[in-house]
DNA sequence: GTGTCATCTTGTCAATGGCAAGATAGGATC
DNA sequence: GATCCTATCTTGCCATTGACAAGATGACAC
């Protein structure tokens, strides 16, 4: 099941964007090589070009990979916002290479339709889930203010969680702990 | 005043720095040249190396200088919480550069002694804000958890709107929509 | 005036991204 | 089956970069 021998690889994209996975979960996406991808995949240097033109070509197919995996992971989470919260984190824990992909826009083309389109769907997912919650104290809440106050503290805690910044005593569970930072915003 | 002129520059750390904060502000990190630095400073493309070594310890130099900046900035911002919080969106805005190095410990050397030194500066600074909220609820909550969710909250938002995430209705003005959003957990 | 040392320059090397031109093969058409 | 067509992949090349080595310069102490 591995056909990479031959002039043709057989599914050359889909082995690139593996390796850049695995190359970014590994040093970043600041050390992203292309060359290193090809190495990886078992190709010359200048294959990934004619699949993703360049290096931000690539991050891009990277990003609207990334915002399905989350629309997806945020559907599956079912209609508690809550837990639609510490999916959120998990997805970011578990697919780091693509969460630090996604919201650097500098590194791709964050105006591409594609990416606009798959952004978009993972929004509208974490907006239903926000709507779905109780208006806040009778009623007197604000359902934008809301929404982006649960999008800032998920995206917050996940990202102060990869940058290894938050305090040992959190722990090392990031469900466990990103539900415990969220109750204090849903309780 | 500008005594570039000579074989000796003068003041080229403090050149490289800020050409550094510039170059960062117009590419972004990842797109950082240490070449492209000495340029700006009128230098040969050897210089840096003498002052930081490489990249990774210039990166470090500037991460230390944003965590004092920050820790000055949520001192300045007075005992309040919320002011405590819009001052660290603002901080993040108006020192884009710093605020994205301070937060990618891949790109330099997050365990040099001073960075740790001036992080936990600008940490015991949060922290003592956050002290100073009174008891939510009648005395239930869990300031550990308080403290958590407030970092949360003003980082995420802070880092989405760096991003470029936020939709348009969220405005132009980041303190008056970070004030909006933090009120949602402290009010 | 002399020596010392931090500062800066020139020169070089391997690695990278990107481009151009060519090689290969898979599949459609006849 | 022969031929063409096109997507896929390779080789070769160039400018740029980070890093290192060796040397030039000059500020400062004595």
């Amino acid at each position: 099941m591995t056909p990479t021998r031959g002039y043709h690889h057989g599914d050359l994209r889909r082995a690139l964007l593996d390796a850049a996975v695995e190359a970014i979960g590994e040093s970043g996406p600041a050390a992203l090589s292309l060359r290193d991808l090809a190495r990886r995949a078992g190709v010359s240097h200048a294959a990934p070009a004619h699949h993703f033109g360049d290096k931000a070509g690539l991050l891009t197919a990277l990003a609207v990979q990334g915002f399905d995996l989350l629309a997806g992971t945020l559907r599956d989470a079912g209609d508690d916002l809550l837990a639609a919260g510490v999916a959120y984190v998990d997805f970011a824990v578990r697919h780091r290479a693509h969460f630090e992909v996604m919201f650097r826009p500098e590194l791709y083309r964050a105006h591409d339709p594609e990416v606009r389109a798959a952004s978009d769907r993972a929004g509208g997912v974490l907006r239903e889930r926000v709507a779905g919650l109780p208006a806040r104290d009778g009623g007197a809440g604000d359902p934008g203010r809301d929404a982006l106050a649960a999008w800032a503290i998920v995206h917050g805690f996940a990202t102060l969680w990869l940058a290894g910044a938050l305090p040992p005593r959190v722990g090392d569970e990031p469900r466990e702990a990103a539900r415990h930072v969220i109750s204090r915003l849903v309780e």
